[in-house]
DNA sequence: CTCACTTTGTCCTGAGACAGGAGAAAGTCG
DNA sequence: CGACTTTCTCCTGTCTCAGGACAAAGTGAG
């Protein structure tokens, strides 16, 4: 089939286009109450999209109580790539022009074995994927890694769990592996898109969207738009010091959150408490599969182990008090946790809660929801696709 | 004289506006060199700006090889009112439109007194300005208040140091008295604005500003506009957690950073430690005046006691622990450290950089300066008169 | 001083953006 | 069936804007 290759010709065009990704189809006349845009220039518009294909007539819609309009949508046969690189496994899915995801593969993956091993396990599953039937080709790719990235170019920088990748040029090579435009950007920030297009803060300007999965990040939203910081590294908490003179961590530092908790640490504390008796539970569990991991210590919570309660309640509390400062420094209009270990539910969340609240100013917290994020794993991979698609609908 | 009530009728006036602000006189060929706008087009603004009375022909420019060019500048007789209210005095300057410093006072005053004794003083001011020939009248004011504001409104928000204030109309109140549109916003913000203006950090986009004066916050700075927050409150980092379980603070927490340092802090542990026979110098200023401010900490630094340099070390390492983790959130291109103990100098800066570097990620703090502001006092009262020109200064 | 050349400013024209009205097309409802 | 509503298309007039032609004003070599 033959791909998309057409962009928006201008900002009316571009407006178009998400309103119709955000609002699925909608009639021309809908699209006029949205856009500030007299009825003749609005037909213009529309006409030049149909021409080149970037969307198609799709019928007439219900009448408002005249005339019945012709319906508009994006093009049917349009397909992106999501795709969300962890440090343990990857996520890859398929979407249509309206980011709903029609196939979605997730497997075991080792990020330290290098980009080039990775992206061959990726390309392997975007076949498979292909394979289905959900797509013949891909339009764009959205790519997120567990690293830092120089956005304009697609490149990690210096990642900390992925020493491989440092300077990897994968928008460059993934773009050409594919044949479709790719973005890269930091996985945090693509969990942060993927709640702001589906997911909780669909309505909100201002927001934080912490992740913790093996390790610890959080996506920062100003008016709408990513915050990536001067060099990509923005939210990156993980390090931020949550004990001064406190455990020592892999950065070299003492005290850092990421050495407190994360998939990482709350594994490795698991595995303590099995070994030291304070927990049969979790000792059983350590038994069975000879390791831990924090799915273990979520199931033991909810078995109603009261050491792997406590050791969610410790890292909850570390975890709210990080936040807590970036609250009172932020003043966000919304919280988001989310990540691999959201498996531990309200546990956490009302560890996290009961520190912000008691740490933040009110001012700041008067009005302040903190909330799981409600995608999951679909989180990331719809932010990477809402990544690509935010730069095919912009002006060429 | 009349005051100016013209405002700029479109995008590309408010754009040349702006360009004559912050690049001075300047001909109309390197207008043109600046904007994206065919020749024909700039002059028909310019016209336009010129009957309005905004910008004023002002003879001619030098040759650049050819005709010599018409110069440009902004009506020379536009005067800004801008007012940096602090907790214990209040600065008021007079500017042009370029935002030059035409005339500047500074007076002690309690904040606690209320908005209606604090703005009595303030007209005074203004009035002494006035009478001093540098203003016949006033075309806008900026107005800088130390704590949160509902910027849209004007009307400042549960803050924590002035309770007098709360839901007080400054905005409308002062609008009516001054005769000209003003705008309100927080103190720190506007130093932010006026470094950002004039003084250190001019060609960075994303950056932090300190402000170290009573209390202590942040004006934050992205892509060159000021985040103020969802409830105006960002930035207040004087009540993030410095010590678990630390010195109560005033707020009712525990540990906070503005319990360890700030103005006032250091002032208590400067006359504790007199007190406690722990510094002559100290003691001596203590029994000459009756109480000890932060400047008595620093003349007593630089005259070398040990005991002086240990506060302002001990703080500065407080403080640098609080920007570590700022920075490690943020990213920021710039950190600039401002406000009453600047006096300080560089014995807190050397405490500040030296925590923050050792702390933050290197990715983070690569490259990143941390340095004293440029403008000191001015700072804030050059960032109001910004505040309100870039009002003024956009269409209508 | 003259002449070739450069820069600046003004005038004009034509292309395109755009709003809003007229009216046809297609529907609802009593 | 007729009055009314909504949608869509077509047309026209206004405004924005770029760029060319040309005049005005200056430079510098000879």
């Amino acid at each position: 089939m033959r791909r998309m290759t057409a962009r928006p010709a201008n900002a009316h065009q571009a407006r178009l286009l998400r309103l119709l990704r955000d609002g699925g189809p909608n009639s021309r006349a809908q699209l006029g109450d949205q856009i500030d845009l007299s009825r003749s220039k609005l037909a213009v518009e529309i006409d030049r999209l149909l021409e080149t294909g970037l969307v198609v007539a799709d019928g007439l819609a219900a009448s408002r109580g005249g005339r019945r309009s012709h319906n508009i949508r994006l093009a049917p046969g349009l397909r992106l790539l999501g795709v969300d690189i962890g440090a343990t496994s990857v996520d890859v899915a398929v979407t249509n022009a309206e980011l709903e995801i029609l196939g979605h593969l997730n497997q075991p993956m080792d990020v330290r074995e290098g980009p080039v091993a990775v992206f061959e396990q990726v390309l392997d599953m975007a076949a498979k994927l292909r394979a289905s039937g959900v797509a013949e080709g891909f339009d764009g790719a959205g790519i997120g890694v567990p690293g830092p990235v120089r956005f304009p170019e697609g490149v990690p920088v210096a990642p900390p769990i992925m020493p491989g990748w440092d300077g990897f040029p994968v928008r460059e090579a993934l773009s050409q592996e594919l044949g479709c435009p790719v973005m890269v950007d930091n996985d945090v920030n693509l969990m942060a898109m993927g709640e702001q297009h589906a997911g909780v803060a669909r309505s909100v300007k201002d927001f934080l969207c912490v992740k913790i999965g093996t390790g610890i990040g959080c996506g920062i939203v100003v008016g709408g738009e990513v915050y990536r910081g001067t060099t990509g590294s923005a939210g990156d908490i993980g390090h931020i010091q949550a004990e001064p003179d406190g455990r020592p961590c892999a950065c070299g530092n003492h005290g850092c959150l990421e050495a407190y908790f994360g998939g990482a640490a709350l594994a490795r504390d698991a595995e303590a408490a099995a070994r030291d008796g304070r927990s049969a539970e979790l000792a059983a569990r350590l038994e069975e599969v000879g390791s831990l991991a924090a799915t273990d210590v979520a199931a033991a919570a909810s078995a109603g182990d009261a050491t792997a309660l406590d050791l969610i309640r410790e890292g909850g509390t570390r975890t709210g008090q990080v936040i807590a400062g970036l609250v009172s420094f932020f003043n966000p209009g919304l919280v988001v946790i989310g990540g691999g270990v959201t498996g531990l539910g309200h546990t956490l969340l009302a560890a996290i809660r009961t520190q912000v609240y008691r740490q933040s100013l009110p001012l700041a917290t008067g009005n302040l929801p903190i909330v799981l994020g409600e995608l999951g794993p679909a989180a990331g991979v719809t932010g990477a696709a809402r990544l690509i698609s935010d730069h095919l609908f912009s002006p060429a």
